[in-house]
Formats: structure tokens, sequence, C-alpha cells
DNA sequence: GTCTATATCATGATAGAC
DNA sequence: GTCTATCATGATATAGAC
């Protein structure tokens, strides 16, 4: 439970944030999120009109920390395969999931086109930034030229997010490694 | 609803599938499912034992089902690399999701040994078949000597499930699709 | 801004008649 | 085997006092 140095809202997105990844929109009720945040009904109700809006913040929020992430790792020095695989292989909580990845999994997120957006903005971002970092890599003859910079960034997140599951599933985040290893060596550079 | 030519524990598993496909375990009453059926509060625990062994029958038959059909894709005729492209490219309801996969970003089928086993029991299945596959092609010089067969298997699987989390967050089926060009474009025996 | 009270419906199940 | 109570608790709020 969030107590000091907080403000209420401060406490009340934070808690829901949490929630969210751990057990999902559905998964994730008011109640919840007040004994989490230590916050009454009443605050709550006040600062947000409810469980939408206050989830609303929440995916906001980790939508943007997970951008600066990505983009931390993505622009650091080194060539354009180093830095993919700076990515993929940039420490992660395997086995809690991506807190954004897994919103597309609940039925009320897909089903809203508010609380879907910053899902969707976030990973077409990421791809995007992707595939950029693969044009590049074609440039400078480190990839094949016949390779598509957006289909090979689809891939690429979607190794990782795919990953994610196959961690789960097992219950250890060695199958997220082996998977990431895979595409590495499909990805690393002859020359 | 189910109504004809099934038996009340068959009309039940299935609406149960059904909506563990589309809501997931957390997202699903016991209610839904009476009114999916069409069966009554008293069949469903003369029946079962309540949720999470209904469930159990539910996610075992698909987790079945879906290992028949790749086993079918995967055994058909064709290069180890057709193999792997018509996996890949079989045709899926890719905007409903894998009813597998998503299981595993449910906190509760994840905290359950019981119903967790067949969805990890499945997906391990999965990468060892498609690891032999790879094994072949290396034998019969489609693919690099180097490459590790678990690694390109769990890679394959990742991008799949991964395929699924772009597709959903887009509201395309088009981001999964470019996943896996991008997959086998790197696949490709250039022999 | 925060609190407690209250409201309505859903959840996940049990009991016992038929 | 199926049906209709019944039940305790949780979900998702609103109302109004403080």
């Amino acid at each position: 439970m969030y107590s000091v140095g907080m403000s209420t809202p401060e406490r009340l997105i934070e808690s829901t944030r949490e929630l969210l990844w751990e057990r999902g929109y559905v998964g994730t009720s008011p109640k919840a999120i007040l004994e989490r945040s230590g916050a009454g009904q009443g605050s709550m109700y006040h600062h947000f009109k409810g469980k939408p809006d206050l989830a609303l913040a929440a995916i906001r929020r980790t939508a943007e920390e997970m951008r600066a992430t990505a983009e931390a790792v993505l622009s650091s020095p080194g060539t354009p395969y180093q830095r993919i695989e700076a990515y993929l292989r940039r420490e992660r909580d395997v086995l809690r999931g991506c807190p954004i990845g897994r919103l597309t999994m609940d039925p009320e997120i897909v089903a809203s086109q508010e609380l879907r957006a910053p899902v969707d903005e976030t990973l077409d971002w990421l791809r995007e930034r992707l595939a950029g970092i693969v044009e590049e890599g074609k440039e400078q003859g480190q990839f094949a030229p016949g390779l598509d910079g957006e289909e090979i960034a689809a891939a690429i997140v979607a190794t990782v997010q795919g990953g994610y599951v196959l961690a789960r599933a097992s219950g250890s985040p060695a199958a997220f490694d082996t998977g990431v290893r895979g595409l590495l060596a499909l990805l690393r550079p002859t020359a």
C-alpha cells in the first residue's frame, strides 16, 4: 500500500497500474484498488469518474513509461543489430508479462476505443522505431537488402510478446530467452 | 445457445470453451455459461464440481483440438520450410486470439497448477514438434547448421502468439501477417 | 476532499423439492 | 438429472454528511 509522499490521485493511479498488470482490467475491482491505495470510496469517485476513467489514466502512464524505457535502449550507441539485441536482451520481469501487451487479451479493453488507443499507439510506435533501425542496418549492409523493415520489426515485437506467453505457460523465464536467442540467430549479420 | 443434439454436459463444456476464448477465466461467470448453454444452475453443479472443474474440462478439450489442428498441418507433405510456412500461414481467426495462449494472461489460470498444465503441455508439445522439423531441415541442408532447433521453434511459436497481440492491439489481422512474413523471410533457405 | 451509508445487481455456490 | 429457492459476498456505483 502506497502511503507516503504521494497524493491520493497518484496512489490510485499507481495501484491501478499494478493491478492491471497483475490481473487485467476485467480482473481488477474498484475495491481492490481502494485497498491497495489506501484511499476511500469517496476519494476515488471524487477524482475519477469510475473504473474506466481511472484505468485510462493508469494505462496512459504505463504506455508512456514503456515507450521511454524502449527508447532509452534503442537509442543507445552501437550498430543496428546491437541495438536490437540490446532491446531483446534487456532485463525484464518476464513472468509478470508485458503490462501493455497483456491488455490486448482483455475483452473490455479491446471493446473500448478509448482504452485500446494507448495500447495500440505504443506497440505501433515500437514497430515503427524498430523498422527504422532495420532500415539503417540494411543501408549499412548489416542486414540483407531483401528484408522489409516493417516485417522484421513486427517479428521482433511479436517474439517478445509471444515470449511472455511461453514463459508464463511454462512458469519459467527460460522459454522467453530461448525464443529471443532463436530470433537473434536468424537476424545475426554473417559479415 | 446450444440446443440440439448435445447432452447437457456437452453444452456446458462447449459454452465454457467459447467464453474462455472470448473473455478468459476471470471474465467468465457461471451465470454467463448457464445462459449460453441453456442449462440450469442445478445441472451445472450436478455435472461439475464448480467453475474450476468445468473450466478444466473445457481447457483440456481446446488443448486437444489445437494440438490436432497443428499436427495436421505440420505432418503434411513438403520440405521442412514448407511445413513451417504452412503452419505460420494457416488460416486463423486472428482477432479472436489463441484460445490456449490467451489463458496465460489470466492470473487464476497461472496460479492453478491444474488449470495451467494443459496450456503448458500443449505449447511445449508444439515447440518440440517444430524443433524436430527444424532439425530435419538442418540435416537436409535447408537450414544453416548453426541454428538450434529449440531456439527457432520457440521463436516461431512466440511470433504466432505475439502476432495475436499485435493484431488485437491494432484491431486488424494485418500486423499478424506482417510479423509472420518477417519471420519467414529470416527463415527462408537461400539455396 | 474524504467519509460512511445505501443501493442494485452479479458472483459462485448450496439445499432440497420434483 | 433438472429445477427453483436461498445465501453470503463482491462489483460498481450514488448520496449526502462532515
